[in-house]
DNA sequence: TATTTCACATACCTACCGTATATGAAATTC
DNA sequence: GAATTTCATATACGGTAGGTATGTGAAATA
């Protein structure tokens, strides 16, 4: 067929106008960014826009959701490449902080997403990056290797610890000198979770 | 005198419009407020505001300095009623989880204050938070209580951790259920810190 | 008392969000 | 396959808000 199905039209003007908010945003905040110069971006009006997404609140949880997905799997992956499930909690807390490192991430997904949209544990699309740090800590909680404390708290304070760790390298002088750092500091925080041995 | 003198009326009129900005800010959020209605609310008009700080976010960054500067003070506060130095810094931990349950602070220090000012350690006014418990953790490495890592980024670690569990406390269905888990695993976590037994 | 300063008020401009309406091309129906 | 309906997007409009430029009147100063 030489035109496209309506659908398939209006998923690639959604992705289209998400990754021009994505880029949007990143660059110039969620409050600095301008629906006309977005949309134009994407070759569309805002007449697309509100239609898929409601309203600016509506766009930036789908960008949202986009990059927290990429997080989740991410870290997950990287958590999983351990054969040691312990090692495997450092290693995902250690990625979310250098994943937090990157700008957009940092603008969009700690920032403005918060702000905007609320506390990430009620975010439209469950944050998924809390969701994967609380099943790997139940995990290791019913295996015994953690205290037993209740998972979701130990999940969010870990996350929180990264992310913020992330926020705080980004803003020093030199982020080379202090990611170390922060990673020592956050496995010497985390090892307080562990059953048994220090 | 019956007129009060220039810089008196000049700083009464400062803490008018703070006072009346942290009202707003707290109810409807920094970009729900409007300048309008936040100034004719302590008697003055946007004039007053913009000579007196230049625009919205410099309100803000005031607003957020005297929020921030309370805290700071009750936490040591707390802290300092501990004569063991090491449980001086769990209550010091578990104040701030408490005072962010203030949905003023939540909103105006926590959720607004990081997306409009950025990370709270460049903030105009140095976040006094923070800088109180990096002093606090800094000590302990000295008297040996705590594990040789680095201050800055064991305060940072610990302050992410504190109010991310407020904010998540905050949103959940139950807040009187979900603090005490949430001041359990902020105990365990932080005992990782610690140096020799667990 | 005359003059200057300056804290605040007023007026204006521009940008932007959200909505209501229009349009034209698919999709559906007969 | 022609007519009709649907609906994804475009266009037009209104209301609001923030920043700036300018005015003003009382306190400070000389």
């Amino acid at each position: 067929m030489v035109a496209k199905k309506r659908t398939e039209m209006m998923a690639e003007n959604r992705a289209r106008l998400i990754a021009a908010a994505r880029k949007s945003f990143a660059e110039k905040g969620f409050a600095g960014a301008s629906m006309d110069d977005l949309t134009a971006q994407a070759g569309l009006t805002r007449g697309a826009l509100y239609h898929n997404f409601g309203d600016k609140r509506g766009l930036l949880a789908a960008v949202v959701n986009q990059i927290d997905g990429e997080m989740a799997t991410r870290a997950q992956k990287t958590g999983a490449q351990k054969t040691d499930p312990w090692d495997g909690l450092l290693a995902e807390g250690v990625a979310y902080i250098e994943m937090a490192l990157d700008p957009e991430v940092q603008r969009i997904v700690l920032l403005d997403g918060p702000a905007v949209l609320g506390d990430p544990s009620q975010w439209p699309s469950q944050n998924q990056c809390l969701i994967e740090t609380r099943n790997r800590v139940a995990q290791l909680i019913d295996q015994g290797v953690l205290k037993p404390v209740d998972a979701d708290a130990a999940a969010r304070l870990l996350s929180g610890a990264a992310l913020n760790a992330a926020l705080w390298i980004a803003a020093s002088d030199s982020p080379a000198d202090v990611l170390p750092k922060a990673r020592e500091a956050f496995c010497a925080l985390a090892s307080g979770l562990r059953l048994g041995q220090p």
